[in-house]
DNA sequence: ACGATTTTGTTCTCGCGTTCACAAACTTCT
DNA sequence: AGAAGTTTGTGAACGCGAGAACAAAATCGT
Protein backbone atom coordinates (compact mmCIF):
# COMPACT_ATOMS: atom_id res chain seq x y z
CA UNK A 1 0.00 0.00 0.00
CA UNK A 2 2.55 2.31 1.03
CA UNK A 3 5.62 1.73 -1.08
CA UNK A 4 4.77 3.99 -4.34
CA UNK A 5 7.36 3.12 -6.66
CA UNK A 6 6.49 0.33 -8.74
CA UNK A 7 6.72 2.17 -11.72
CA UNK A 8 10.09 2.71 -13.08
CA UNK A 9 9.54 6.30 -14.13
CA UNK A 10 11.87 8.76 -12.37
CA UNK A 11 10.37 10.75 -9.99
CA UNK A 12 13.07 10.99 -7.34
CA UNK A 13 11.19 13.73 -5.44
CA UNK A 14 11.50 13.16 -1.38
CA UNK A 15 10.88 9.64 -2.12
CA UNK A 16 14.04 8.10 -0.37
CA UNK A 17 15.15 4.74 -1.37
CA UNK A 18 13.97 3.34 1.90
CA UNK A 19 16.53 1.08 2.80
CA UNK A 20 14.60 -2.35 3.95
CA UNK A 21 15.90 -5.11 2.77
CA UNK A 22 13.57 -8.38 4.10
CA UNK A 23 15.33 -10.42 6.66
CA UNK A 24 15.31 -13.52 4.31
CA UNK A 25 17.44 -11.62 1.89
CA UNK A 26 19.84 -10.23 4.67
CA UNK A 27 20.65 -13.58 5.90
CA UNK A 28 21.38 -14.75 2.14
CA UNK A 29 23.33 -12.00 1.10
CA UNK A 30 26.52 -13.35 3.78
CA UNK A 31 26.10 -16.61 1.08
CA UNK A 32 26.27 -14.81 -1.86
CA UNK A 33 29.36 -13.08 -0.50
CA UNK A 34 31.24 -15.74 0.49
CA UNK A 35 30.05 -17.23 -3.41
CA UNK A 36 31.37 -14.54 -4.99
CA UNK A 37 34.71 -14.15 -2.64
CA UNK A 38 35.69 -17.99 -4.32
CA UNK A 39 34.83 -16.81 -7.53
CA UNK A 40 37.27 -13.98 -7.47
CA UNK A 41 40.09 -15.89 -5.69
CA UNK A 42 39.82 -18.27 -8.85
CA UNK A 43 40.06 -14.98 -10.90
CA UNK A 44 36.62 -15.42 -12.54
CA UNK A 45 35.73 -11.71 -13.79
CA UNK A 46 31.76 -12.05 -14.24
CA UNK A 47 29.10 -14.99 -13.18
CA UNK A 48 25.58 -15.13 -14.54
CA UNK A 49 22.58 -15.65 -11.60
CA UNK A 50 22.74 -19.10 -12.45
CA UNK A 51 26.50 -19.57 -11.59
CA UNK A 52 25.96 -17.90 -8.88
CA UNK A 53 22.90 -19.53 -7.42
CA UNK A 54 24.49 -22.63 -7.74
CA UNK A 55 27.89 -21.29 -5.80
CA UNK A 56 25.72 -20.19 -3.30
CA UNK A 57 23.27 -23.18 -3.18
CA UNK A 58 20.09 -21.31 -3.93
CA UNK A 59 17.27 -20.93 -6.69
CA UNK A 60 18.76 -18.35 -9.27
CA UNK A 61 15.42 -16.11 -9.58
CA UNK A 62 15.78 -16.03 -5.22
CA UNK A 63 19.28 -14.32 -6.27
CA UNK A 64 18.08 -12.15 -8.73
CA UNK A 65 15.05 -11.38 -6.68
CA UNK A 66 17.30 -10.47 -3.99
CA UNK A 67 20.02 -8.68 -5.67
CA UNK A 68 17.48 -6.79 -6.77
CA UNK A 69 16.43 -5.53 -3.70
CA UNK A 70 20.42 -3.89 -3.22
CA UNK A 71 20.48 -2.07 -7.00
CA UNK A 72 20.62 -2.92 -10.23
CA UNK A 73 24.11 -3.83 -10.49
CA UNK A 74 23.85 -6.84 -13.38
CA UNK A 75 24.04 -6.31 -17.10
CA UNK A 76 20.95 -8.05 -19.38
CA UNK A 77 22.69 -10.70 -21.13
CA UNK A 78 25.78 -10.84 -19.47
CA UNK A 79 25.45 -11.07 -15.73
CA UNK A 80 27.04 -9.73 -12.82
CA UNK A 81 30.87 -8.81 -12.48
CA UNK A 82 32.35 -10.40 -9.33
CA UNK A 83 34.17 -7.68 -7.81
CA UNK A 84 31.93 -5.01 -8.37
CA UNK A 85 28.81 -7.10 -6.74
CA UNK A 86 31.36 -7.99 -4.43
CA UNK A 87 32.04 -4.69 -2.97
CA UNK A 88 27.95 -3.82 -3.50
CA UNK A 89 27.43 -6.21 -1.16
CA UNK A 90 29.86 -5.61 1.04
CA UNK A 91 28.74 -2.20 1.35
CA UNK A 92 25.28 -2.94 1.87
CA UNK A 93 25.94 -5.65 4.86
CA UNK A 94 28.03 -3.13 6.25
CA UNK A 95 31.67 -4.76 5.83
CA UNK A 96 33.42 -1.66 4.51
CA UNK A 97 34.15 -1.09 8.01
CA UNK A 98 35.43 -2.95 11.06
CA UNK A 99 33.48 -4.18 13.59
CA UNK A 100 35.16 -4.54 17.19
CA UNK A 101 33.68 -7.51 18.95
CA UNK A 102 34.01 -9.09 22.50
CA UNK A 103 33.64 -12.86 23.96
CA UNK A 104 32.36 -13.32 27.32
CA UNK A 105 33.07 -16.51 28.71
CA UNK A 106 36.38 -18.31 27.42
CA UNK A 107 35.95 -21.81 28.55
CA UNK A 108 35.89 -24.36 25.85
CA UNK A 109 33.48 -22.34 23.32
CA UNK A 110 34.91 -19.21 23.95
CA UNK A 111 38.87 -20.33 23.50
CA UNK A 112 37.59 -21.72 19.73
CA UNK A 113 36.26 -18.58 18.98
CA UNK A 114 39.29 -16.38 20.31
CA UNK A 115 41.32 -18.38 18.22
CA UNK A 116 39.05 -18.30 15.24
CA UNK A 117 40.63 -16.62 12.37
CA UNK A 118 37.36 -16.28 10.20
CA UNK A 119 36.42 -13.25 12.10
CA UNK A 120 39.05 -10.93 11.20
CA UNK A 121 39.49 -12.01 7.65
CA UNK A 122 35.63 -10.78 7.27
CA UNK A 123 36.32 -7.78 9.27
CA UNK A 124 35.56 -8.68 12.71
CA UNK A 125 38.07 -7.83 15.39
CA UNK A 126 38.19 -9.32 18.75
CA UNK A 127 38.68 -6.36 20.88
CA UNK A 128 38.87 -8.21 24.42
CA UNK A 129 37.85 -11.51 25.84
CA UNK A 130 36.37 -11.82 29.36
CA UNK A 131 35.79 -14.25 31.84
CA UNK A 132 34.74 -14.19 35.27
CA UNK A 133 37.01 -16.90 36.45
CA UNK A 134 39.85 -15.27 38.13
CA UNK A 135 41.93 -18.34 37.24
CA UNK A 136 41.04 -17.50 33.24
CA UNK A 137 41.99 -13.94 33.94
CA UNK A 138 45.46 -12.79 32.56
CA UNK A 139 45.46 -15.91 30.37
CA UNK A 140 46.52 -15.62 26.63
CA UNK A 141 44.60 -16.71 24.06
CA UNK A 142 45.62 -16.08 20.40
CA UNK A 143 47.12 -12.65 21.01
CA UNK A 144 45.05 -11.54 23.44
CA UNK A 145 44.69 -11.81 27.09
CA UNK A 146 41.47 -12.73 29.24
CA UNK A 147 40.10 -9.56 31.27
CA UNK A 148 38.39 -9.55 34.09
CA UNK A 149 34.22 -8.62 34.03
CA UNK A 150 34.99 -5.36 35.70
CA UNK A 151 36.81 -3.68 33.01
CA UNK A 152 34.15 -4.91 30.71
CA UNK A 153 32.16 -1.47 30.62
CA UNK A 154 35.61 0.73 30.47
CA UNK A 155 37.00 -1.87 27.51
CA UNK A 156 33.68 -2.31 25.36
CA UNK A 157 33.62 2.37 25.80
CA UNK A 158 36.71 2.73 24.60
CA UNK A 159 36.68 0.19 21.83
CA UNK A 160 33.34 1.38 20.30
CA UNK A 161 32.56 -2.29 20.52
CA UNK A 162 29.35 -2.89 19.25
CA UNK A 163 28.66 -6.34 19.33
CA UNK A 164 29.40 -9.12 22.39
CA UNK A 165 29.43 -12.78 21.74
CA UNK A 166 28.01 -14.88 24.75
CA UNK A 167 29.73 -18.29 25.33
CA UNK A 168 29.25 -18.64 29.04
CA UNK A 169 27.23 -21.13 30.64
CA UNK A 170 23.36 -20.58 30.82
CA UNK A 171 22.70 -19.43 34.07
CA UNK A 172 25.33 -16.41 33.74
CA UNK A 173 23.60 -15.25 30.11
CA UNK A 174 21.35 -12.55 31.12
CA UNK A 175 23.64 -11.05 33.40
CA UNK A 176 26.20 -11.02 31.08
CA UNK A 177 23.65 -9.78 28.73
CA UNK A 178 22.67 -7.08 31.11
CA UNK A 179 26.34 -5.61 31.26
CA UNK A 180 27.39 -5.85 27.71
CA UNK A 181 23.69 -3.88 26.95
CA UNK A 182 24.81 -1.40 30.05
CA UNK A 183 28.21 -0.74 28.35
CA UNK A 184 27.00 0.26 25.22
CA UNK A 185 26.50 -3.04 23.10
CA UNK A 186 23.67 -3.74 20.80
CA UNK A 187 24.19 -6.27 18.94
CA UNK A 188 24.46 -9.61 21.01
CA UNK A 189 25.51 -13.47 19.49
CA UNK A 190 24.75 -15.47 22.04
CA UNK A 191 25.73 -19.70 22.18
CA UNK A 192 24.06 -20.23 25.69
CA UNK A 193 21.40 -22.17 25.81
CA UNK A 194 19.28 -19.38 27.56
CA UNK A 195 16.47 -16.82 25.93
CA UNK A 196 18.05 -13.24 26.67
CA UNK A 197 15.41 -10.43 27.52
CA UNK A 198 16.78 -6.97 26.12
CA UNK A 199 15.84 -3.52 25.34
CA UNK A 200 13.98 -2.69 22.44
CA UNK A 201 17.23 -1.29 20.40
CA UNK A 202 19.12 -4.25 21.20
CA UNK A 203 19.14 -7.09 18.20
CA UNK A 204 20.34 -10.54 20.02
CA UNK A 205 20.79 -14.12 17.47
CA UNK A 206 21.52 -17.27 19.06
CA UNK A 207 23.44 -20.33 17.70
CA UNK A 208 21.78 -23.37 19.67
CA UNK A 209 23.85 -26.55 18.98
CA UNK A 210 21.42 -28.27 20.23
CA UNK A 211 18.34 -27.26 18.84
CA UNK A 212 20.17 -28.05 15.57
CA UNK A 213 20.77 -31.50 16.68
CA UNK A 214 16.99 -31.85 17.77
CA UNK A 215 15.55 -30.60 14.52
CA UNK A 216 18.18 -33.07 12.67
CA UNK A 217 16.82 -35.82 15.46
CA UNK A 218 13.18 -35.15 14.55
CA UNK A 219 13.44 -35.62 10.95
CA UNK A 220 15.83 -38.91 11.35
CA UNK A 221 13.26 -40.06 13.27
CA UNK A 222 10.52 -39.38 10.59
CA UNK A 223 12.55 -41.07 7.64
CA UNK A 224 12.60 -43.93 9.90
CA UNK A 225 9.18 -44.29 10.63
CA UNK A 226 7.51 -43.11 7.92
CA UNK A 227 9.11 -44.62 4.94
CA UNK A 228 8.54 -48.10 7.02
CA UNK A 229 4.99 -49.05 7.55
CA UNK A 230 2.54 -46.31 5.97
CA UNK A 231 3.57 -46.05 2.68
CA UNK A 232 1.08 -48.07 0.21
CA UNK A 233 -1.69 -46.09 2.29
CA UNK A 234 -3.30 -43.05 0.77
CA UNK A 235 -6.23 -41.83 1.92
CA UNK B 1 12.80 -22.06 -25.71
CA UNK B 2 9.43 -23.08 -26.24
CA UNK B 3 6.52 -21.41 -25.51
CA UNK B 4 3.79 -23.92 -24.26
CA UNK B 5 5.70 -25.94 -22.05
CA UNK B 6 3.55 -24.95 -18.55
CA UNK B 7 2.93 -28.57 -17.40
CA UNK B 8 0.48 -28.06 -14.52
CA UNK B 9 1.40 -31.37 -12.64
CA UNK B 10 -2.18 -31.20 -10.86
CA UNK B 11 -1.39 -32.71 -7.30
CA UNK B 12 -3.03 -35.88 -7.25
CA UNK B 13 -6.31 -35.84 -4.75
CA UNK B 14 -5.10 -38.14 -2.62
CA UNK B 15 -2.77 -35.99 -0.31
CA UNK B 16 -2.01 -38.52 2.80
CA UNK B 17 -2.75 -36.65 6.05
CA UNK B 18 0.61 -37.16 6.32
CA UNK B 19 1.87 -36.13 10.19
CA UNK B 20 3.71 -33.41 9.06
CA UNK B 21 4.93 -30.37 11.58
CA UNK B 22 5.84 -27.40 9.96
CA UNK B 23 9.44 -26.79 10.05
CA UNK B 24 8.71 -23.61 11.66
CA UNK B 25 6.93 -25.40 14.97
CA UNK B 26 9.51 -27.92 14.74
CA UNK B 27 12.45 -25.15 15.45
CA UNK B 28 10.79 -23.67 18.49
CA UNK B 29 9.77 -27.25 19.83
CA UNK B 30 13.33 -27.45 21.90
CA UNK B 31 13.28 -24.27 22.80
CA UNK B 32 9.71 -25.07 24.81
CA UNK B 33 11.32 -28.74 26.28
CA UNK B 34 14.15 -26.22 27.37
CA UNK B 35 11.38 -23.93 29.06
CA UNK B 36 9.61 -26.89 30.37
CA UNK B 37 12.77 -28.56 31.93
CA UNK B 38 14.12 -25.21 33.70
CA UNK B 39 10.08 -25.24 35.04
CA UNK B 40 10.34 -28.56 36.09
CA UNK B 41 13.36 -28.63 38.02
CA UNK B 42 11.76 -25.84 39.69
CA UNK B 43 8.82 -28.38 41.04
CA UNK B 44 6.64 -25.99 38.95
CA UNK B 45 3.78 -28.60 37.98
CA UNK B 46 1.37 -26.86 35.64
CA UNK B 47 1.85 -23.84 33.43
CA UNK B 48 -0.36 -22.26 30.87
CA UNK B 49 0.46 -21.08 27.65
CA UNK B 50 1.34 -17.53 28.88
CA UNK B 51 3.79 -18.65 31.92
CA UNK B 52 5.17 -20.87 28.68
CA UNK B 53 5.29 -18.52 25.96
CA UNK B 54 7.46 -15.68 28.24
CA UNK B 55 9.70 -18.66 29.36
CA UNK B 56 10.40 -19.57 25.81
CA UNK B 57 10.56 -15.89 24.31
CA UNK B 58 7.73 -16.32 22.05
CA UNK B 59 3.96 -15.01 21.43
CA UNK B 60 1.27 -17.39 23.67
CA UNK B 61 -0.99 -17.88 20.46
CA UNK B 62 2.46 -19.07 18.59
CA UNK B 63 3.06 -21.56 21.53
CA UNK B 64 -0.30 -22.95 21.32
CA UNK B 65 -1.03 -23.20 17.93
CA UNK B 66 2.26 -25.52 18.03
CA UNK B 67 1.44 -27.51 20.83
CA UNK B 68 -2.10 -28.04 18.71
CA UNK B 69 0.44 -29.92 15.86
CA UNK B 70 1.18 -32.57 18.76
CA UNK B 71 -2.05 -33.05 20.31
CA UNK B 72 -4.60 -32.19 22.92
CA UNK B 73 -2.24 -31.87 25.61
CA UNK B 74 -3.64 -29.01 27.73
CA UNK B 75 -6.91 -28.57 30.12
CA UNK B 76 -8.42 -25.61 29.48
CA UNK B 77 -9.10 -23.01 32.41
CA UNK B 78 -6.10 -24.65 33.98
CA UNK B 79 -3.16 -24.86 31.29
CA UNK B 80 -0.46 -27.87 30.39
CA UNK B 81 0.97 -30.67 33.10
CA UNK B 82 4.54 -29.57 33.15
CA UNK B 83 6.39 -32.94 33.13
CA UNK B 84 3.00 -34.78 30.66
CA UNK B 85 3.87 -31.94 27.96
CA UNK B 86 7.87 -32.19 28.49
CA UNK B 87 7.53 -35.84 27.82
CA UNK B 88 4.72 -35.49 24.69
CA UNK B 89 6.76 -33.07 23.12
CA UNK B 90 10.18 -35.33 23.89
CA UNK B 91 8.43 -38.07 21.85
CA UNK B 92 7.94 -36.38 18.92
CA UNK B 93 11.29 -34.75 18.55
CA UNK B 94 12.77 -38.24 18.90
CA UNK B 95 14.44 -37.88 21.95
CA UNK B 96 12.98 -40.88 24.00
CA UNK B 97 16.05 -42.65 21.88
CA UNK B 98 19.45 -41.88 22.01
CA UNK B 99 21.30 -40.90 18.94
CA UNK B 100 24.86 -41.37 17.63
CA UNK B 101 26.63 -38.51 16.38
CA UNK B 102 30.10 -38.23 14.91
CA UNK B 103 32.46 -35.37 14.78
CA UNK B 104 34.88 -34.82 12.48
CA UNK B 105 37.72 -32.42 12.16
CA UNK B 106 38.86 -31.89 15.58
CA UNK B 107 40.63 -28.87 15.78
CA UNK B 108 39.95 -25.36 17.81
CA UNK B 109 35.83 -25.88 17.24
CA UNK B 110 35.93 -30.18 17.34
CA UNK B 111 37.57 -29.44 20.50
CA UNK B 112 35.05 -27.62 22.31
CA UNK B 113 32.17 -30.06 20.60
CA UNK B 114 33.89 -33.31 21.87
CA UNK B 115 34.27 -31.21 25.35
CA UNK B 116 30.45 -30.23 25.59
CA UNK B 117 28.28 -31.92 27.56
CA UNK B 118 25.17 -30.37 26.52
CA UNK B 119 24.88 -33.17 23.89
CA UNK B 120 24.90 -36.79 25.86
CA UNK B 121 22.59 -34.68 28.33
CA UNK B 122 20.09 -34.18 25.73
CA UNK B 123 20.39 -37.65 24.29
CA UNK B 124 23.34 -37.12 21.59
CA UNK B 125 26.21 -39.84 22.26
CA UNK B 126 29.17 -38.83 20.61
CA UNK B 127 30.04 -42.05 18.98
CA UNK B 128 33.81 -41.06 17.28
CA UNK B 129 36.00 -38.53 16.66
CA UNK B 130 37.55 -38.37 13.04
CA UNK B 131 40.35 -36.15 11.66
CA UNK B 132 42.67 -36.12 8.98
CA UNK B 133 45.76 -34.73 10.81
CA UNK B 134 48.11 -38.15 11.43
CA UNK B 135 49.69 -36.31 14.71
CA UNK B 136 45.77 -35.68 16.08
CA UNK B 137 45.06 -39.59 15.27
CA UNK B 138 45.17 -41.58 18.57
CA UNK B 139 44.59 -38.33 21.13
CA UNK B 140 42.56 -38.12 23.81
CA UNK B 141 40.09 -35.90 23.83
CA UNK B 142 37.11 -36.15 26.43
CA UNK B 143 36.66 -39.95 26.72
CA UNK B 144 37.53 -40.96 23.05
CA UNK B 145 39.89 -40.99 21.35
CA UNK B 146 40.28 -39.29 18.21
CA UNK B 147 40.12 -41.85 15.13
CA UNK B 148 41.56 -42.02 11.38
CA UNK B 149 39.06 -41.02 8.42
CA UNK B 150 39.89 -44.12 6.94
CA UNK B 151 38.05 -46.26 10.10
CA UNK B 152 34.92 -43.70 9.33
CA UNK B 153 32.81 -46.20 7.20
CA UNK B 154 33.15 -49.13 9.67
CA UNK B 155 32.62 -47.20 12.79
CA UNK B 156 29.81 -45.23 11.30
CA UNK B 157 28.30 -48.80 10.81
CA UNK B 158 28.87 -50.21 13.05
CA UNK B 159 26.81 -47.75 16.17
CA UNK B 160 24.53 -47.00 13.79
CA UNK B 161 25.50 -43.14 13.42
CA UNK B 162 22.44 -41.35 11.76
CA UNK B 163 23.76 -37.57 12.57
CA UNK B 164 27.76 -36.40 11.68
CA UNK B 165 28.51 -32.95 12.60
CA UNK B 166 31.70 -31.48 10.12
CA UNK B 167 34.17 -29.14 11.73
CA UNK B 168 36.71 -29.08 9.24
CA UNK B 169 38.32 -26.27 6.84
CA UNK B 170 35.42 -25.26 4.42
CA UNK B 171 37.43 -26.95 1.56
CA UNK B 172 37.47 -30.13 3.13
CA UNK B 173 33.63 -30.31 4.30
CA UNK B 174 31.98 -31.55 0.78
CA UNK B 175 34.69 -34.29 0.42
CA UNK B 176 33.80 -35.06 4.52
CA UNK B 177 29.96 -35.19 3.67
CA UNK B 178 30.78 -37.37 0.83
CA UNK B 179 32.18 -40.12 2.77
CA UNK B 180 29.66 -39.45 5.65
CA UNK B 181 26.67 -40.06 3.70
CA UNK B 182 28.63 -43.46 1.72
CA UNK B 183 29.12 -44.82 5.37
CA UNK B 184 25.13 -43.95 5.86
CA UNK B 185 24.77 -41.15 7.87
CA UNK B 186 21.54 -38.74 6.73
CA UNK B 187 21.95 -35.70 8.96
CA UNK B 188 24.20 -33.40 8.91
CA UNK B 189 25.52 -30.75 11.24
CA UNK B 190 27.65 -28.46 9.12
CA UNK B 191 30.06 -25.68 10.87
CA UNK B 192 32.28 -25.14 8.07
CA UNK B 193 31.58 -22.21 5.93
CA UNK B 194 30.50 -23.86 2.43
CA UNK B 195 27.32 -25.04 0.67
CA UNK B 196 27.04 -29.01 0.79
CA UNK B 197 26.10 -31.04 -2.26
CA UNK B 198 23.96 -34.09 -0.87
CA UNK B 199 21.08 -36.54 -2.32
CA UNK B 200 17.49 -36.01 -1.24
CA UNK B 201 17.69 -38.33 1.22
CA UNK B 202 19.99 -36.24 3.66
CA UNK B 203 19.32 -33.28 5.61
CA UNK B 204 21.66 -30.74 5.88
CA UNK B 205 21.63 -27.68 8.37
CA UNK B 206 24.63 -25.43 9.02
CA UNK B 207 25.80 -23.52 11.55
CA UNK B 208 27.92 -20.17 9.91
CA UNK B 209 29.26 -17.72 12.83
CA UNK B 210 30.30 -15.65 10.40
CA UNK B 211 27.10 -15.05 9.00
CA UNK B 212 25.45 -14.53 12.00
CA UNK B 213 27.81 -11.53 12.56
CA UNK B 214 27.49 -10.22 9.23
CA UNK B 215 23.15 -10.05 10.23
CA UNK B 216 24.33 -8.18 13.08
CA UNK B 217 26.95 -5.85 11.54
CA UNK B 218 24.03 -4.92 8.71
CA UNK B 219 21.24 -3.93 11.19
CA UNK B 220 24.21 -1.99 13.03
CA UNK B 221 24.81 0.23 10.30
CA UNK B 222 21.08 0.40 9.94
CA UNK B 223 20.89 1.94 13.29
CA UNK B 224 24.14 3.84 12.89
CA UNK B 225 22.72 5.76 10.05
CA UNK B 226 18.93 5.64 10.98
CA UNK B 227 19.88 8.43 13.69
CA UNK B 228 22.11 10.69 10.75
CA UNK B 229 25.58 10.75 10.05
CA UNK B 230 27.54 10.81 12.62
CA UNK B 231 31.11 10.77 12.86
CA UNK B 232 33.33 8.04 12.78
CA UNK B 233 35.52 9.89 15.61
CA UNK B 234 35.73 6.43 18.51
CA UNK B 235 37.81 7.49 21.59
C1' DA C 1 22.27 -2.23 -39.04
C1' DC C 2 19.54 -5.71 -37.23
C1' DG C 3 17.86 -9.97 -35.69
C1' DA C 4 19.18 -13.86 -32.66
C1' DT C 5 20.66 -14.85 -28.21
C1' DT C 6 21.50 -14.27 -23.51
C1' DT C 7 20.35 -12.90 -19.03
C1' DT C 8 18.55 -9.53 -15.92
C1' DG C 9 14.81 -7.24 -13.22
C1' DT C 10 10.11 -7.63 -12.04
C1' DT C 11 5.38 -9.13 -11.79
C1' DC C 12 2.23 -12.53 -10.34
C1' DT C 13 0.62 -16.27 -7.81
C1' DC C 14 0.72 -19.49 -4.22
C1' DG C 15 1.71 -21.40 0.23
C1' DC C 16 3.47 -20.88 4.80
C1' DG C 17 3.71 -18.71 9.18
C1' DT C 18 2.03 -15.27 12.49
C1' DT C 19 -1.42 -13.18 15.00
C1' DC C 20 -6.09 -12.05 16.41
C1' DA C 21 -10.18 -13.28 18.34
C1' DC C 22 -13.53 -16.27 20.23
C1' DA C 23 -16.30 -20.49 21.26
C1' DA C 24 -15.56 -24.54 23.94
C1' DA C 25 -14.13 -26.67 28.03
C1' DC C 26 -12.68 -26.77 32.54
C1' DT C 27 -12.42 -24.86 37.54
C1' DT C 28 -13.97 -22.24 41.36
C1' DC C 29 -17.10 -19.63 44.00
C1' DT C 30 -21.59 -18.90 45.95
C1' DA D 1 -26.28 -26.57 40.77
C1' DG D 2 -25.44 -22.53 38.33
C1' DA D 3 -22.80 -18.37 37.46
C1' DA D 4 -18.39 -16.31 36.96
C1' DG D 5 -13.81 -16.71 35.72
C1' DT D 6 -9.76 -18.99 33.16
C1' DT D 7 -7.39 -20.85 29.57
C1' DT D 8 -7.13 -23.84 25.62
C1' DG D 9 -7.65 -24.99 20.70
C1' DT D 10 -8.57 -23.24 16.25
C1' DG D 11 -10.83 -20.65 12.30
C1' DA D 12 -9.84 -16.68 9.68
C1' DA D 13 -7.22 -12.65 8.12
C1' DC D 14 -3.04 -11.04 6.73
C1' DG D 15 1.71 -10.35 5.43
C1' DC D 16 6.02 -12.29 3.80
C1' DG D 17 8.80 -15.19 1.07
C1' DA D 18 9.53 -18.68 -2.81
C1' DG D 19 9.40 -19.67 -7.37
C1' DA D 20 7.62 -19.51 -12.25
C1' DA D 21 7.31 -16.78 -16.03
C1' DC D 22 8.23 -13.04 -19.03
C1' DA D 23 9.32 -8.36 -20.95
C1' DA D 24 13.27 -5.38 -21.23
C1' DA D 25 18.03 -4.57 -22.08
C1' DA D 26 22.40 -5.79 -23.34
C1' DT D 27 25.85 -8.43 -26.51
C1' DC D 28 27.05 -11.03 -30.61
C1' DG D 29 27.08 -12.63 -35.39
C1' DT D 30 26.39 -11.60 -40.03
N1 LIG E 1 31.34 -26.24 23.94
C1 LIG E 1 30.48 -26.38 22.96
O1 LIG E 1 30.75 -27.02 21.96
C2 LIG E 1 29.13 -25.78 23.05
C3 LIG E 1 28.20 -26.12 22.10
C4 LIG E 1 26.94 -25.54 22.16
C5 LIG E 1 26.64 -24.65 23.14
N2 LIG E 1 27.54 -24.35 24.05
C6 LIG E 1 27.18 -23.38 25.08
O2 LIG E 1 28.14 -22.39 25.10
C7 LIG E 1 28.36 -21.98 26.41
C8 LIG E 1 29.80 -22.16 26.77
O3 LIG E 1 30.15 -23.52 26.62
P1 LIG E 1 31.57 -24.03 27.06
O4 LIG E 1 31.63 -25.45 26.69
O5 LIG E 1 32.60 -23.12 26.57
O6 LIG E 1 31.45 -23.94 28.66
P2 LIG E 1 32.64 -23.80 29.70
O7 LIG E 1 32.11 -24.15 30.99
O8 LIG E 1 33.83 -24.51 29.16
O9 LIG E 1 33.00 -22.26 29.65
C9 LIG E 1 32.20 -21.30 30.24
C10 LIG E 1 33.11 -20.15 30.62
O10 LIG E 1 32.31 -19.06 31.04
C11 LIG E 1 32.87 -18.50 32.18
N3 LIG E 1 31.84 -17.81 32.93
C12 LIG E 1 30.92 -18.31 33.78
N4 LIG E 1 30.14 -17.34 34.26
C13 LIG E 1 30.57 -16.19 33.72
C14 LIG E 1 30.16 -14.86 33.83
N5 LIG E 1 29.13 -14.50 34.59
N6 LIG E 1 30.84 -13.93 33.15
C15 LIG E 1 31.87 -14.28 32.36
N7 LIG E 1 32.30 -15.54 32.20
C16 LIG E 1 31.65 -16.48 32.89
C17 LIG E 1 33.47 -19.64 32.94
O11 LIG E 1 34.49 -19.20 33.80
C18 LIG E 1 34.02 -20.50 31.80
O12 LIG E 1 35.32 -20.13 31.47
C19 LIG E 1 27.44 -22.79 27.27
O13 LIG E 1 26.26 -22.06 27.51
C20 LIG E 1 27.14 -23.97 26.43
O14 LIG E 1 25.86 -24.49 26.71
C21 LIG E 1 28.78 -24.88 24.03
N1 LIG F 1 36.82 -22.08 15.56
C1 LIG F 1 35.69 -21.42 15.49
O1 LIG F 1 35.30 -20.76 16.42
C2 LIG F 1 34.86 -21.45 14.27
C3 LIG F 1 33.80 -20.59 14.18
C4 LIG F 1 32.99 -20.63 13.06
C5 LIG F 1 33.27 -21.51 12.05
N2 LIG F 1 34.32 -22.32 12.15
C6 LIG F 1 34.56 -23.25 11.07
O2 LIG F 1 34.66 -24.53 11.60
C7 LIG F 1 35.63 -25.26 10.90
C8 LIG F 1 36.69 -25.72 11.87
O3 LIG F 1 37.28 -24.61 12.49
P1 LIG F 1 38.52 -24.77 13.43
O4 LIG F 1 38.82 -23.45 14.00
O5 LIG F 1 38.28 -25.90 14.36
O6 LIG F 1 39.65 -25.16 12.39
P2 LIG F 1 40.98 -25.97 12.69
O7 LIG F 1 41.90 -25.71 11.57
O8 LIG F 1 41.45 -25.68 14.06
O9 LIG F 1 40.53 -27.48 12.67
C9 LIG F 1 40.22 -28.16 11.51
C10 LIG F 1 40.52 -29.63 11.73
O10 LIG F 1 40.01 -30.37 10.64
C11 LIG F 1 40.98 -31.34 10.29
N3 LIG F 1 40.78 -31.72 8.91
C12 LIG F 1 41.18 -31.06 7.79
N4 LIG F 1 40.78 -31.72 6.70
C13 LIG F 1 40.13 -32.80 7.12
C14 LIG F 1 39.51 -33.87 6.44
N5 LIG F 1 39.45 -33.94 5.13
N6 LIG F 1 38.93 -34.83 7.19
C15 LIG F 1 38.96 -34.76 8.53
N7 LIG F 1 39.53 -33.77 9.22
C16 LIG F 1 40.12 -32.80 8.51
C17 LIG F 1 42.30 -30.69 10.54
O11 LIG F 1 43.31 -31.66 10.73
C18 LIG F 1 41.99 -29.90 11.82
O12 LIG F 1 42.24 -30.69 12.94
C19 LIG F 1 36.18 -24.32 9.84
O13 LIG F 1 35.50 -24.57 8.64
C20 LIG F 1 35.84 -22.97 10.36
O14 LIG F 1 35.65 -22.06 9.31
C21 LIG F 1 35.12 -22.31 13.25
Amino acid sequence: MTSARSRKSGRARDERPERGIPEATVARLPVYLRALTTLSDSDVATASSEDLATAAGVNSAKLRKDLSYLGTYGTRGVGYDVNYLRYQIAREIGLTQDWSVVIVGIGNLGHALANYSGFASRGFQVAALFDVDPERVGEVVGDLKISALADLEVIVRESAVAIGVIATPAGAAQGVCDQLVEAGVSSILNFAPAVLTVPGHVDVRKVDLSIELQILAYHEQRKAHGFGALEAGAL
